[in-house]
This record gives structure tokens, sequence and C-alpha cells, in this order.
DNA sequence: ACCTGGTCCCGGGCTCGGTTTT
DNA sequence: AAAACCGAGCCCGGGACCAGGT
């Protein structure tokens, strides 16, 4: 590429409404978040407690858009980071009494939503050589663990993000694969359910975290910093700010997706900055109630060509799910009775509802249009540039 | 030491036919 | 009665692991 188109290319990136996307990407997250210091020192108190050796169970829980994932994700990078080399660490001198190693591990259950699949992920991160995807049983890959803790006093603090969702694994369940380890592993589970309806309930020795949603301030610290970062052109008052933190009611994830929304509509309308009718599209593409992105974000690439093509058929067309199934087969290379099918999971776990119309005019009963429940301008975006 | 067929593993595509709702 | 709904199991691809044969 010739300096020339560089810079152009850099004047255009520049130049565009929104320079950097991941920084007001719901699924992103900062290193560093933004007005939760006591969230961390409670979550440390429970993962690198100063008073036992031993690397205690947890249960962090809050609604959505508190900034459970925002705060949990980067303090396991920074202690992975900060703590998770001391193999490395020669004792050689005097082998008496090692220091304790402990090692951190962040999975998200979406990403991993078998009993499976978790396992492997933990083993694969923090045994070096890689281990088979398929073709082994599970069997096999708890002893891979086993083996692997039974060496010198390792022991293994694993954060498991998203739990008891419609397509991930339960607190419950994720417990239970980490149970057999013993001491040798700690498990913090994050969720929505507050611990008395879990399984948490039954397990005194689990620490509890509860992260409240965001006050309004507080929001509107976090919209701020975001749009610092992304070197977001909005418009120059903070008034549209403090509406949309009003709106997001203390949501950050509806709140960012809205704001990528807007971002989106103001280059697709050749604005120079995202001005208030923008934002009001951005907010009009995040249902309410609203899913979180990540779950469709990780849904298999199939489902996701399903939900992908749902939003690109005509409005008429999403008024039955037969009607509906029969205009995505043109555009996707699956049986109708397959996407059908698709279509009726995915309203089971809500990412997409069937509304019941009042139409009773023909025999039988009554179709039921499909409304998306994910915020579908930042999907449509991430699925066609990513 | 190297092939080769048999068997088992996981995940996701796919289908069918029974049930529910109007 | 007809259409919408959905539970549940089959199938298959891509792999690993394990003989047993050459």
């Amino acid at each position: 590429m010739k300096i020339e188109e560089r810079i152009a290319r850099r004047q255009r990136a520049d130049d565009a409404v929104v320079p950097e996307y991941d920084a007001i990407n719901p699924v992103v997250h900062l290193s560093e978040p933004v007005g939760r210091g006591t969230a961390v020192e409670q979550l440390l108190d429970v993962v690198l407690p100063t008073t036992t050796a031993q690397p205690t169970d947890g249960y962090v829980w809050g609604p959505k858009g508190a900034g459970k994932s925002a705060v949990v994700r980067p303090l396991f990078e920074q202690l992975r980071r900060l703590l998770g080399r001391s193999e490395n660490r020669l004792y050689t001198s005097t082998r008496a009494a090692p220091a304790p190693n402990v090692r951190f591990v962040y999975v998200d259950a979406r990403r991993a939503q078998s009993a499976f699949a978790l396992l492997h992920t933990v083993v694969d991160t923090v045994i070096a050589e890689s281990i088979p995807r398929q073709g082994v049983g599970r069997a096999a890959i708890v002893k891979r663990l086993t083996d692997h803790l039974a060496g010198t006093n390792r022991q293994l603090s694993v954060a498991v993000d998203h739990v008891d969702e419609p397509e991930t694994l339960s607190t419950d369940a994720v417990f239970e694969q980490f149970d057999a380890f013993g001491d040798a592993v700690g498990c913090l589970a994050v969720g929505r359910d507050a611990p008395r309806e879990t399984v948490v309930s039954n397990r005194p020795d689990t620490e509890t975290v509860h992260i409240n949603a965001y006050t309004h301030y507080s929001l509107l610290e976090v919209l701020t910093s975001r749009v610092a970062d992304g070197r977001l052109r909005t418009v120059t008052t903070d008034e549209q700010l403090t509406a949309l933190a009003r709106w997001a009611e203390g949501d950050a994830h509806d709140a960012l997706a809205a704001l990528f929304g807007a971002g989106v509509t103001a280059e697709k309308r050749g604005c120079d900055r995202i001005g208030p009718a923008e934002l009001a599209t951005g907010m009009e593409a995040v249902p309410q109630p609203c899913v979180a992105l990540g779950r469709v974000v990780s849904l298999p690439t199939t489902r996701k060509r399903i939900v992908r093509q749902l939003l690109a058929v005509a409005e008429a067309d999403r008024s039955s799910v037969g009607t509906a199934a029969d205009a995505i087969s043109d555009a996707v290379d699956l049986s109708r009775a397959t996407i059908e099918r698709v279509l009726y999971e995915l309203a089971e776990s809500g990412i997409i509802r069937r509304v019941k119309t009042g139409e009773t005019t023909a025999t039988g009963r009554p179709p039921s249009r499909l409304e998306p429940r994910f915020p579908t301008l930042v999907f449509e975006h991430l699925e066609t540039e990513g």
C-alpha cells in the first residue's frame, strides 16, 4: 500500500463519526472498569484472600448491564498477567513450602456451552500442549486436569461468566464441574439471579458479591469515558448523553447499544456527527426489554445467518413463523423445516419474540408475528463488518 | 515403525409426528 | 379441522484412540 493511501485512510478514519467502534461496543469491555472500585475490592476478597491459601468459590450477581462482566473480565486478565507466571519462579534453593501456585482463568459460558466445552477451555488455557476438541471423552479431559493439578501445589481460580442463561450451563452444573477437584480449584460464577434462587443457597462456603445497576450518574460516567475513548463525534452538549443514560435506566448494555446504533445511523445518513435524530433511531433499534447482544453474537454460525436473514426479510414476511421460514430459506442453504425449527428455538430463548396478531380471519390457529429482541443495528454492523 | 479398519466422542444439522390452540 | 407449535431423537462430520496386521 502506498503511503498516500495510508494517509488518506487515516484521514478518513479520523473523519469518521465513530473512529473506534470497539469503544462503544456493548460486548467489548474496557481494560479498566469505570466507577466500580468497591466491586473490585469485594471480588479480590473472594478471589485473592490474604487469610486462606485456598481459592474460594464465589457467586457474582446483578442485573443485565450492571457491569458484572466489565469488572470480572479485566480483573481476571490482570490477575493472570500479574500472578499467573509464578510457574517460572524457581524455588530450588529451598523446597520447603512453596508459595501456592494459583492460575486465573476467565471463561465465557456463552462460548463454552456444555460441561465438556467448559472443562476443555479451562484445560486448554492451563496446559501448554493443545488438547483435542473432538474424539476424546470428557473423562480424558478431567484426567488431564487432575494430573496437572497433582503437580506442585498447583491451584486454579476459574471465573465462569454468564451462567443460567437459556443457552448456557446452570450455576449448579458449573460448580459441579469443579467440585471433583476439591480445594485445588475455586470457581467464581457470574449470573443474574439472586443467590437464594440458585444452588448457591445450599453452598455455605460460597461467597456472594452483589453488583447493583449503575446509578444515573455512574452510567453517565461510563458513557462519557467510552465516548472519549472512541473519539466519538457527537453533539457538543452533554444533554443527549444524559437523556440516553436516563432512558437506559442504569443498563450500560442498552445505553452503549443505542449509542452504537446511533453511530451506524449517522454514518449511513452521511451526517458528520451524531445528532438527536440519530440517537432516537439508535434507541429504537434497542427493544425493551432487550436480550444481551453477546448471546446473539455467540450463537452458532448458521443460527446467526438465520437471524441476519430474518432482519433482512420484508416486514410482511415476518407476520408468521411459517412465512418467515419460507422467505429465509430463499437466502440460506437450509431446509425450510430446519429454519422453522430454529426460529421456534430462538423465540423460546427470548432472542426473538412471537407476538400474537389479532388476525383471526382464516381458519386454524392464528399466526404470530416475529420481532427481534436484541440490538438490531449493532448486530447487523458486527455481522457484516466482522 | 507404519498403515488400516473399527469404535467411540462431541456438537450441530435435520426431521418427524404428536400436541395445542383457535 | 387446520394451522401453529415443539419434544426428542437420528444422522453426520471431523477427530482421537486402539488394536491387529504388514
